[in-house]
DNA sequence: TTCAAGCGGATTGTTGACAATAATGCTTCA
DNA sequence: TGAAGCATTATTGTCAACAATCCGCTTGAA
């Protein structure tokens, strides 16, 4: 728990975080601790000292404020001014306003996409859907890969926008905040076959180049997962 | 031009920048900052050397860079490790993308704006209409109250869908890029009698409490000022 | 004349120390 | 016994100096 930043062990996802240096010391302690907050190791209402983490990442205090600050903006970190900063802690409202934000972005990344995807892209995501399938027949303890593969489902979509903005908005600002949330209550669908379902029909659309029918689907999907949240225990009440 | 920061000169507009001080530094010089950059006191391509800034507006590097950064993270400032920032030079492209971005977002607004303003936020907003309405009549030098006007149409629809998430990533984020863009190159809407008929039509909406037509109405307000930008003369150009 | 290599200057990245602010605990008085 | 006020202390905000990196220029040779 207390050791050098390095990036040291597994670094298989979260492709944000290019595995070796390269950049900064800033970027560096900023891609790591975004990552130990979205992963859970820093849980939500942590109180985050400086000088506790600069020692913890062996930085100064300097590139840690930085990287602070840029997660602030990220809304995984909340600060007060001479008081400090914890880790952002989602309320479920707070989830749902993300949704309803994630339903008008990704909708619109769907119609571009279908517009503007390649060919290779789109076949790409057909080979992924039917990964995802034979996952869901093998009914093993698909929660984390079933987790992860939505996520790269969407994630591939959003890229085929080809409109950097909307990428950066969504997988630079609100996949991280969904992630938390995600291994924070490992929420998983508890709809899986659905969703596949909806998954093959958004696939179908790109395939037309549909990009009408593409948003409507997207928009639909993630309506009925928010729909799913609303309805779901609160935080805390789950069994 | 060398002037301390101190917020001297009138600040009437831009609500985020709170005149006087009772923040930090580093949040001062970021508001600062960020207005010089969206006003154009700063030019697009213009290098910032970290030293001169400092002197500038009389603080050290430390909470300069903190501010830099989160500008940075903003889209507003363009920084190459080891080299230097310098002023975001939007193009044309980018803004194209910017306003396929709103189209989503402020649709989505208006649709939650319907359900969730309160009656005295319509009618406020009802005023503002026809106050735009008198002054398109006066044909006066509206260039510029047109221009804000517009914005601030928009911006109160952003508050009244009362999503945080939304009016954070639309407010804090992606309009001080299109004001920026606005100062720099002038760009008033060369369609106002349409825009005001259009602004028209989504307050009825609004009044009507009809969700999906607001957000229909706002798409197309929107996806047409897009289609605006598009078959205009590239910047440079300009008359 | 042109290209490449090496050097110097300037700028950014990082650090540790100093100052200021707010939370905490204790003392004291009603 | 409880509450208000004050001093202490720990944490954040800020600063100035040090180190590392990059850019441009000179210099030399092909």
């Amino acid at each position: 728990m207390s050791d050098p930043l390095e990036k040291d062990p597994q670094s298989e996802l979260s492709p944000d975080i290019t595995g070796t240096d390269g950049r900064t010391l800033a970027d560096r302690v900023f891609a790591r601790l975004q990552d130990d907050i979205v992963r859970g190791e820093l849980l939500p209402g942590t109180k985050l000292g400086e000088t506790e983490l600069a020692t913890r990442y062996g930085v100064s205090r300097g590139p840690l404020r930085e990287a602070i600050r840029r997660l602030e903006s990220r809304k995984l970190l909340e600060r007060v001014p001479h008081v400090g900063t914890r880790v952002a802690s989602l309320t479920l409202p707070d989830l749902v306003e993300i949704y309803h934000v994630r339903e008008a972005l990704e909708g619109m990344a769907a119609r571009l996409a279908a517009q503007h995807m390649t060919d290779e892209e789109i076949s790409g995501l057909v080979a992924l859907l039917s990964q995802h399938e034979q996952q869901q027949d093998l009914k093993e303890d698909t929660a984390y890969f079933q987790r992860e593969g939505d996520l790269d489902f969407h994630y591939r979509i959003i890229q085929g926008s080809h409109n950097d903005t909307l990428i950066q908005m969504l997988i630079g600002g609100l996949y991280h905040l969904v992630r938390m949330y995600r291994y924070q209550f490992s929420t998983v669908a508890n709809r899986p076959q659905r969703a596949l379902q909806e998954h093959r029909r958004i696939i179908e659309a790109l395939e037309a180049r549909d990009g009408e029918m593409a948003e409507l689907l997207m928009r639909r999907h993630i309506s009925r997962a928010r729909e799913n949240i609303e309805r779901s225990t609160p935080p805390g009440e789950n069994p």
